[in-house]
DNA sequence: CCCTCTTGAGCCAATATTGAACCAATGTTC
DNA sequence: GAACATTGGTTCAATATTGGCTCAAGAGGG
């Protein structure tokens, strides 16, 4: 067959960019992919050759081929990199989306354990002294409500948001907005919240975690103009 | 086997982190181990030696090897790298509560060249021959919707998402999963969608999506059972 | 016939794994 | 306390696996 390196090397190559041969991934030897393949080991290497040279695959004497895992750890290490860079108006409009179907998750499998933490923070919220420490709470009841839905995904999400939270551009900003009537607003809107978990109240959670992002949006985009 | 090391190391590892091996559980010695596995102690050995280096053991002349307490905390890795390891419903359900809103965003904010980028995703899709190749472009037209809300947190969280579903224990459990009946059930869901971000109709892209994903998780636990 | 692609084989160098022996620290038994 | 068994620590040579390379012969289209 005539030009057996340049189907081989498409083939490979699709195993690569689909995914199915992931980053970092162990190729088969040379000698098994071609008898696979039904071709000379010297035909194959020649479609090796031509990843290689495409960056899509390293090659090392006495290891084996991998799939170059160059593209991956960038994202790996990158990822909170980029998510804090991202700016406030598209943070707000993200946690509007996620965190009311988390509170009414939150309200159908929070154990008595869960409300108890919860309202544990809510209650320190209340009697925190400065905005640091009203920030530290609020975060705190944030997450509780995310462990409650027992996902550790979204788990993973807001401690993900609260590290974003943490930066020192957002205490600017926070300071700026956080008034002592804001706080009683973030006040009665947590306790909404709450109560409604408590109840198994679905419904009113999600609402009421809608207002009360909102409500934080409107700060935010007033402080900003 | 070429790279015992990795694979038994990864085994070990996992026996520690689901809790199966419990902090200060004591492992069984080294000789015993290689056994088991039919490696040579040596090879058993440098495996061994990647988990304590990781902190995840500890080793002590003539008493044994232990789980390492207080490993958990010390572990403060990468998010992605924790995100990898939810399970496939919890993704899902994530999926269900963001994306739906992702679509209704796309449906009012997307430009005439995002459009564009989504229906030549679509088309690849419907055109893919294989499995790999039909996940592709679905990941790719999962992107490109999210590319249109304009929201780098989102386009982030979707980048996330294809990484974790790039991964090769998905892979599996994809190929259990994608039938020829599935893959027209999903043409025709996305087909929709994206008709309805052609039309700027927000309701009827955040209903289709739900709907797919619905479908899509159904199809998971169906398969799981 | 000529040219290119492909094959098959062999050899080399780098790396991985094995298998065994011996040492050192700890625990157990008498 | 002494003898013995168990366990991790270390070293070393032998073997297996793998990519790097070369070359002569075959296959197939112009």
């Amino acid at each position: 067959m005539r030009d057996s390196v340049q189907k081989v090397a498409l083939d490979l190559s699709s195993k690569i960019e689909s995914g199915e041969w992931a980053d970092g991934y162990r190729l088969p030897p040379e000698r098994r992919l071609a008898a696979e393949h039904g071709l000379a080991r010297n035909t194959l290497r020649q479609a090796l050759s031509a990843l290689e040279q495409r960056g899509l695959i390293v090659r090392q004497v006495g290891r084996g081929t991998f799939v170059r895992a160059e593209s991956r750890p960038a994202l790996a290490d990158g990822l909170l990199a980029k998510m804090r860079n991202a700016s406030p108006v598209d943070l707000i409009e993200v946690r509007l989306i996620i965190e009311p179907q988390a509170a009414a998750l939150a309200a159908t499998r929070a154990s008595g354990e869960d409300l108890a933490t919860i309202e544990a923070a809510l209650r320190q919220s209340v009697l925190a002294k400065g905005t640091a420490e009203f920030e530290h709470w609020d975060a705190a009841l944030h997450l509780a409500i995310f462990r409650a839905t027992k996902n550790s995904l979204l788990v993973d999400y807001c401690e993900a948001i609260t590290s974003i939270r943490n930066q020192p551009r957002w205490h600017r900003l926070k300071q700026r907005t956080v008034t002592p009537a804001s706080r009683h607003l973030y006040n009665r809107h947590h306790s909404t919240i709450v109560t409604a978990l408590r109840e198994r109240d679905a419904e009113t959670a999600r609402k009421a975690m809608i207002e009360h992002l909102t409500t934080v949006r409107d700060h935010l985009v007033g402080a900003a103009s």
